[in-house]
DNA sequence: CTGATTTCTGGGAGCGCTCCCAGAATGGAA
DNA sequence: TTCCATTCTGGGAGCGCTCCCAGAAATCAG
């Protein structure tokens, strides 16, 4: 770095204090305000850092509080996911709303493949943020194993897939989504009602699968062979729908486990000369906001708020930083369905 | 803060250096590798901060050097746009890659509104961050204005939209792209070629107008009457391509400035029920990842590489923050156009 | 007016690190 | 051997801040 001339060198709180004719401790006390100032220094100080452009230097004030006001917001996903996932979109910009709010910077770090893990760990064990939000909806992520031999904060988002117990964690209710998805169809007068599921190592996959053959069950309908497996693609949506078309002919609805599988299940029915919905309904799941009112038909899909999901976890990870002794467990929010032309 | 238990007390680099039988200075240099350390020290320190867990302070550090080792990514963009856009999405994560491949931590801010600006201008004063990258998008955005005020390094992404001159900024060829996109369409035998524009203060959208209405002109073609105003969204797209239909009966192209826009035209299009791409060809903008290919039919579209953005961004930055003299000016990066079926 | 409280202030120490500088050890060249 | 350059090391200072503590000033009770 070139040297500093003396033009833009930063007032310091000396400088303030002096500006002020109060001593050091006094403006820092005016600043933070703390008890035991007069009002008068403290409109001087306060004046003086005005006039002089003043802010703290944050490293030098850490150092002592071994604060940092900073949090991390950790998505553990392959690159590909996040990218065309406007999830984590959402969750970025409510999480730095939620946390600038409470006067906290947010940090964000993706952590693409098992390679990024020691980094990840390294930086967070690193004193450099005072807490973490995390996201690895992957099972066998080994993330969260190894975060748990940190001595940091942390508050999950969404079931975190190794060691449930004993962590906080922020969820949706994907078994209920699932089975609120299958039901508005039978309702719809729907019968054979197949789904194409997400990666099933993913615990929101496997659970949005269980709601669809609960939902089934319930209704005395067999749901043996109405189940293929996808991988959260479009590519994979359009395949496993053909699969699930080619074994069951009178196949008469189609839940994916995300609008991207629901987008390539409506291409192969398409593929396939069925009329959507009349001869085949699909319901999606996420509400992708681009996506799903894009689509022809515009998609029925089950909706969560990624925003309370933040909401809470900020919430809880505050109440950890303030010291609180909260129950470590895991937060179930409820989903809704968004019901639109597609079933 | 709960006072720290003993056992929780990170290492210092004082206690590296006693366990490792040298000075603090000693490992200080062992673990910055700066010349002059005998490699029997350099080992020894290494080792003594791996038995330790050490791991610097960093508040301690930049306290000294008054580096931070963080890059600030701003998006002044109001929050509908960045949410439905995968273009931030790739841009945040792009820069948290690029960054982080050169040692240098990603710290997000994003501007919703004017409310913002002050506390993302006292941020970035207050020596948290070592320089930025700004995406500001909107013409007569206060932000760019405020940030030259600062003594920050800081690289646009995009034309800023005020203050061009004296800049640093790296942005794509917009007006090439709308050319590319009509070329496209007359090669075709297209000759009544429409367009919906983005938002008009957005220097990008009136870039990519501007590269239309030289195509048709270079063809011979009279733009007159076949432009519409849309603003980036679905609906906007659905009613101005139903404006210039009415307009323009027999219009036999769209160019719609972007995909979103590009999705409303389709349905306006099927909904006076012309056939896509038999009556009406449709060419978008930003090439979406999951939008553009997911669309019935998929969609032609102006293809950017916001990766390649980033990268020239950051390189540029971290020439700035070595303190070499960069000639502050503007890059325009090359777009291409992807072909699919619906023009 | 005195003495005990309460409110307010300034100086000193120290957070963990880097950098400067003086001096010790080492290695050739004379 | 002696001398000088080179390589290496440790101590001290200080980055800008907060916090502790002693003491000054103001307030109040008797």
């Amino acid at each position: 770095m070139p040297p500093r001339s003396p033009q833009d060198e930063r007032p310091t709180l000396e400088d303030v204090a002096a500006y002020a004719g109060v001593s050091r401790s006094t403006a820092s006390r005016a600043l933070n305000d703390d008890a035991y100032v007069s009002s008068r220094s403290r409109a001087k100080v306060l004046d003086a850092a005005r006039d002089l452009g003043y802010s703290p230097n944050q490293a030098a004030r850490s150092l002592v509080t071994r604060r940092t006001g900073a949090v991390a917001v950790v998505l553990s996903e392959p690159e590909s996911k996040v990218l065309d996932d406007p999830y984590f979109a959402t969750v970025m910009h409510a999480a730095y709303r939620e946390l600038s709010a409470t006067g906290v910077q947010m940090l964000l770090m993706f952590v693409d493949s098992r390679e990024d893990v020691p980094r990840t760990i390294r930086f967070l064990d690193g004193g450099h943020v005072d807490g973490a939000l995390v996201f690895a909806p992957h099972r066998g992520d080994p993330l969260p194993t190894a975060l748990r031999l940190l001595r940091l904060p942390i508050v999950f988002g969404g079931r975190p897939g190794t060691g449930r117990r004993g962590v906080h964690a922020v969820d949706f209710d994907n078994r209920a989504g699932g089975r609120l998805a299958v039901r508005h169809l039978l309702a719809a007068g729907r019968r054979r009602i197949g789904t194409v599921t997400g990666m099933l190592d993913h615990p929101a996959a496997a659970d949005r699968l269980t709601g669809w053959r609960d939902a089934l069950e319930d209704a005395g309908l067999d749901p043996d062979g109405l189940s293929e497996p996808g991988d959260f693609t479009m590519a994979s949506g359009d395949r496993a729908t053909a699969a699930l078309l080619a074994r069951v002919p009178d196949l008469d609805a189609v839940f994916a486990a995300s609008d991207m599988m629901a987008a390539g299940a409506m291409r192969a029915l398409r593929g396939a000369g069925r009329a959507i919905p009349g001869d085949v309904a699909v319901v999606g799941f996420d509400d992708h906001p681009a996506l799903a009112p894009a689509m022809n038909p515009p998609l029925t899909s089950v909706h969560q708020d990624p925003r309370e999901q933040i909401r809470q976890m900020v919430t809880r990870l505050m109440s950890l930083l303030a010291g609180d002794s909260v129950h470590p467990d895991t937060t179930i929010l409820p989903v809704t369905l968004a019901v639109r032309d597609s079933g």
